[in-house]
DNA sequence: TTACAAATCGTATTTGTTACTAACTAGTAA
DNA sequence: TTACTAGTTAGTAACAAATACGATTTGTAA
């Protein structure tokens, strides 16, 4: 979910988060990013304009950014942790082989996920939706 | 999906595995179990009939398990891998503050999940669906 | 400007999982 | 039955992602 800077800051600030150089170039990488990336990804991305960042600092930062609902964590087996910025109902398109995410998103998938709860009769507070695929490369 | 010795036997024999008394113990809890185990958790309960059995070997045989498509391994985040024997198309009612995990199947939701499927056109080699909510205990 | 709580960085530690190896065993074929 | 062999087990070491910790720095409110 990207958004400017000053909407950022009042969010941050709203919530209690003080707002750092660091953590404004982590959240906008982050929230603009489609590629689902891992925090040693997103650290060789930040370190170029803030070359003392740890990743530690990443880490907590992801953990802010779960706190505030603007990101969402996922493992898996075999790698480390995707951090995924879209927070809406969305099936994540996941190859087996080269672990590439590819969203997808439409109207039609939020109305039969709803009648999915609907049916299931639950409040939900999130959700993962995943499909394992062969992507178009690795399928070769 | 429960089964025989019988039947596990053949699985196993067919794929080339050997079948030991600790594989046997570790498949029946494990394919007869709706808790979603975690590794530990099969350990403590297959230590009571094998007291040498290894925290390695219920790893391996989850590897053997989800190699022969029996068995699903989950991550998340701040506690260990559960491994989920419903290998049908189902949703994960997760609670988000005990992590209990129930699953719901339903011929409805095989219909809308293939909707959902066919509009994103793609061949599904597994899938994850995991809906967050705070369980009936829990929300007390 | 000052004071203080919070954030950062660097590193140590933890923890779940995987790798390794010697001893053992299931399956097979004589 | 016996002997052989490749696969399995138990025990432990190694690994890596994530977390905890503490000294220093920084944002922010008074």
């Amino acid at each position: 979910m990207t958004m400017t800077d000053d909407q950022l800051i009042s969010i941050l600030r709203d919530s209690g988060y003080k707002v750092t150089p660091q953590r404004l170039a982590i959240c906008n990488y982050v929230l603009s990013s489609k590629e689902h990336p891992t925090a040693e990804h997103i650290h060789s991305e930040i370190v170029k304009k803030h070359p003392a960042i740890s990743l530690n600092t990443i880490y907590q930062t992801m953990d802010m950014l779960i706190d505030l609902g603007l990101v969402q964590e996922m493992r898996f087996s075999g790698s480390s942790s995707r951090f995924d910025s879209n927070t809406s109902v969305h099936v994540n398109i996941i190859c087996q082989k080269c672990s590439k995410i590819q969203d997808f998103e439409s109207e039609g998938i939020r109305e039969l996920w709803s009648r999915i709860l609907a049916e299931m009769n639950v409040e939900p507070v999130g959700q993962r939706l995943d499909v394992y695929v062969l992507c178009d490369e690795c399928k070769r």
